[in-house]
Order: C-alpha cells, then structure tokens, then sequence
DNA sequence: CCTACCGATCGGTAGG
DNA sequence: CCTACCGATCGGTAGG
C-alpha cells in the first residue's frame, strides 16, 4: 500500500462527509422534493454526477443522511446508558444541543412533516422513530415511577406521548421565533411539573 | 340582470372553492413546492391556465388556501367568545374536530415546517400565527388564574408556549401513526393536571 | 375558459 | 470524477 493509494481514499471517505454535510443543509432548507443533486454537488465542488458516484440516488443519499444523524446522535444519547430520570435529562440536554445546530433541527422538523405522507422515501424511517422514540422515554417514565420520583397520576406512556410531541413542537416555534423559543427551559419546566424531587 | 348572468357568477364562484378545497389538499399532500397547479386545475377539471384566471399565481393561491382555512376555524373557535377554561375546552374541540379532517392537519403540519424557511411565500404568515396563537392562549391561562382555578406555579405564558407546541407536535404524531394517536385525550390530560377543577 | 408555447430545472444515464 | 445529453415537469404567458 502507497501513500498515494492511501491518500485516495482518504480523499473519498472526506467528500463522502462533505457530501453528507452538505445535503443535511439543503434537504432542512428545502424538504427532500425541494432539495437539488445540482446545487448539493455545487457546494461540495463537483458535479452531480460526480455526486451520483457516492450516492447512487437521491433517495439512497436522503436515507445515508438520517443515519449519519442517528449514528451520532443515538450514541451521545445512550452514552453511559443513563436511566430513569438521568434519561430525560439527557433528552432535555439534547434540545439544549440542538439550539446550537439550526441545521439539524431544520432536518428533521421539515422531513418529519414532509414523511408523513405514505409515499414518501423517508415515511417508513419516521413512523418507526417515534415508534422507538415513545417506547425508550415511556421506559425511563415507568424508570422514575419504581423509584417514587414520578407525582401521582402521571401515566408513563401518555407522558413519553406528551414529551416527546412537545420536543418536536417547540422545534417548529423556535425555527419560526428566529431562535427566540427557550426549548430546554420549556422542557425542564415541564418534566419538573411530572416529579416529586428537583429535575 | 337575467338568469344565465346570475348562474354565471354562481359558476364561478363554485368553481373558486373547488380550488380551494384541491388546493388545500394538495399543499397538505406534496408542501408548497411540491404542489403542481397543472394537478390541482385537472382535479378541478380545468387546464392549468384556466386555474390562473381565478388566482394570478401559485403563491397567491396558496395565500388565499391559509386565509379561507383561518377564517373558517377562526369563527368556529370565538363563536360565543369563550375565555378562560371555556377557551382552553374550546380549543381541545378543535383537535378533536380535526381528528375527521385529515387533509387540515397535513396542510398546517407540512406547511408550517416548510414556513420555517425565511424566504417561504407563507413565512411572514406562519410567524404571526405562532405569535397571536401563544398570545391568546396565554390570554385565556391568564383568565384561568384570575377565577383561581389554575394551580400554583403554573405561569401562562409558558403553558400557553406548552400547549401550542403540543398540540404541534402531537399532529405529526397522530399523521404519523396513521389516526392512532388520541390527540383531544392527550391534550384533555395535559391541560386538567395544570387545573384544581374539573375539565 | 382553451391550446400552444416559453425558458428553466429536475433526476438520472451514456460514454469516456 | 467530467461533459453532454435524455425525457419529464415546472410556473407563467401569448393570443384567442
């Protein structure tokens, strides 16, 4: 193996991220129909069929995006395998996170509302999320419960339903409010109002 | 005036609905640049051209879909000008009542987060709608306090942020999980534990 | 309201 | 990775 050879591929796996980076912006400024391969490639200095070499689609392109973003993100959720309490806390850190990545938050606000018709490339990913996303919150609610922090009357499962529609409305509020919307603070107040000790 | 003038402008008008109504449902389905106005006019029954005759452009069709849709729903939901709890009640209707309008929770879903794009054709409308609907709904949590009937600590400027953002958030949920999600229930839940009264 | 057209742009492919 | 092209579709206009 050459340094040459070694460099290529070097080269390829970095548009490879450039690329990614790139169509996040473009599909959360413009939805995945409104998106163009000609001005993703443009931005990344090549043409769009040299972008079609990568990403054989759009389609496969949109998909290779969403799971950059859940690789990363579901690893810096999960790190050290917090529970109960810890686990909402953590959500409610990633909306602190998110409020310094208006990229991210565009995505997945824009493509989400964009997913929910049934021929949409990406439905089958979104349906499943909130599937997942419902289910691993209404285990740290029923978490909180067994440790008698949750306040009485609290359902776990309609909470996880409550928290995680609040995430993604304030979401949409705090694009439209040019980041005015206080999303962690709204959060933390609201989980706080579910428990019996300090969140 | 003779009769044929008469059913002329009737014509005419009936047509400007069915537009609107195709419209509305279309905008919902595809978003706003998804949306094709050859497809609304062939589901109207006319030619593309002939849809411009009754709004010049695109974006003042879709201006006109959101105008007729507020000024609908508007008058439902001041008939009577309820305030307070009554307003709280009043609005938990309006979710249930979109629970049998699938193609109104699209259209504000896929439009809202598409809005969230500063140069959108329905930007500027998006933000003022998020700005009097949290206005007024902080309104009616302010009302709530004053007949003591909200509980301690509850502040209705952010209850107000809380209730819209959920009541967003749950759409996209309810979209999602093809009409599973109870949205009134969820939401009749949400605003009782903020009440010492009965809901 | 129609037919016929404009220039622009789209995702994807051919061939190198 | 490139240039050059395909067929399809877009919003809007001309002219009637």
């Amino acid at each position: 193996m050459t340094g040459d050879e070694r460099r290529g591929y070097a080269k390829g796996r970095a548009k490879r991220e450039e690329i990614l980076d790139q169509a996040m912006a473009m599909f959360g400024e413009a939805g995945y129909r409104g998106a163009s391969l000609r001005v993703i490639a443009n931005r990344c200095g090549i043409s769009h069929p040299g972008l079609l070499h990568h990403f054989p689609t759009k389609e496969s392109l949109l998909l290779a995006v969403l799971e950059h973003r859940d690789a990363v993100d579901g690893e810096w959720l999960e790190a050290g395998r917090p529970t109960g309490v810890d686990r909402l806390r953590r959500l409610v850190d990633l909306a602190a996170l998110n409020a310094q990545r208006r990229g991210i938050v565009e995505l997945f606000c824009v493509l989400s509302a964009e997913a929910t018709s049934a021929d949409h490339p990406a439905h089958a990913y979104f349906v499943e999320r909130y599937r997942t996303s419902v289910l691993t919150t209404r285990v740290s609610y029923t978490e909180a419960r067994d440790k008698g922090v949750l306040r009485e009357g609290i359902t776990p499962g309609a909470a996880a339903q409550q928290l995680i529609a609040l995430m993604d409305g304030l979401q949409t509020q705090w694009l439209l409010s040019g980041g005015a919307t206080d999303m962690a603070g709204v959060l933390r107040a609201h989980v706080q109002a579910q428990l019996t000790v300090p969140f």
